[in-house]
DNA sequence: CTCATCTCAGTCAGACTGACATTC
DNA sequence: CGAATGTCAGTCGGACTGAGATGA
């Protein structure tokens, strides 16, 4: 007897949640955090570390706010990131001469190593992510997200 | 002196980041939540109460564990958001009679009205999150996430 | 004085876990 | 017995806040 709507194909998901771009938007968010976050770890590497890296390789030398405010990242987690990629010898902290209230960050030749093994990490990971999108629609993709993205920063 | 990184528009974003699907997610993921939350508050649901009326309003009568399965919701949080629809007279909560374990959900008409009330909240919403894309191009995002959640839900 | 930087401590909501009683 | 349901308690990492010390 079919007095209730739990027998046809228990997970399907309400077509006006899918529908809608910010609902698959948070839920896609999940496995994308999960796929880097199991690369990183893998990779010997920690949260903040790919952005931070990705942003001294790109831009050079930069106090500790500058790369916060690059990678969208509070200023507390700075401190602890840096420290980590300190410690792995991966960049180099030194007090700014000219501003003595600044850090100045430096990547180091290990830290552009460990910046391009994380490269081929995350391009596995975003495979993972992406599944059967082809080339040319994972540009797509891309490219839209990122114009989403410019949106929302110039708000 | 430039010394640092810090002049040229100190908030450019790394383009490894900007290449990343993952983090373009991630990070849109986050104004996504945000409005929509704040379309739910002004709408006087709280968090749950959309992805359970839409859930409702298109199957039917539910199980609890149903519901939770069909919008990706932990069954510890349908019981609260039940009990606050129950609470608005959105659903009916009664003891199924042939499975004694369950409690069958049931939308009103109030929560129909609700649940269009909504519908409209967030299209603003969405308006406000994907700005510049065109209806075409909205549509071409919306299907490449439709797949990309299709192929996360399948792992 | 005001502002920016770096750092650390604390807070706080949100996602998840475990357990339990009930019923199939 | 094992499995599913509804419910409630607790846990836990992650995002955010505030304050304080230093210096421009």
């Amino acid at each position: 007897m079919k007095t209730t709507a739990d027998d046809p194909a228990p997970d399907a998901k309400p077509t006006r949640l899918r529908a809608l771009p910010s609902w698959l938007i948070t839920h896609i968010a999940v496995p994308a955090h999960r796929l880097a976050s199991e690369a990183f770890a893998a990779t010997g590497a920690a949260r903040y570390h790919y952005a931070l890296l990705a942003a001294l390789e790109e831009f050079g030398p930069s106090s500790q706010a500058a790369l916060g405010r690059r990678c969208s990242i509070d200023r507390s987690y700075v401190v602890g990131a840096v420290n980590e990629l300190v410690e792995k010898g991966y960049v180099e902290r030194v007090q700014d001469a000219a501003d003595r209230r600044r850090n100045t960050v430096t990547i180091t030749a290990a830290g552009v190593r460990q910046l391009e093994r994380l490269d081929s990490a995350l391009a596995t990971t975003q495979d993972a992510l992406l599944g059967p999108l082809s080339p040319a629609e994972r540009e797509q993709l891309r490219g839209l997200l990122e114009r989403v993205l410019d949106h929302q920063a110039g708000q």
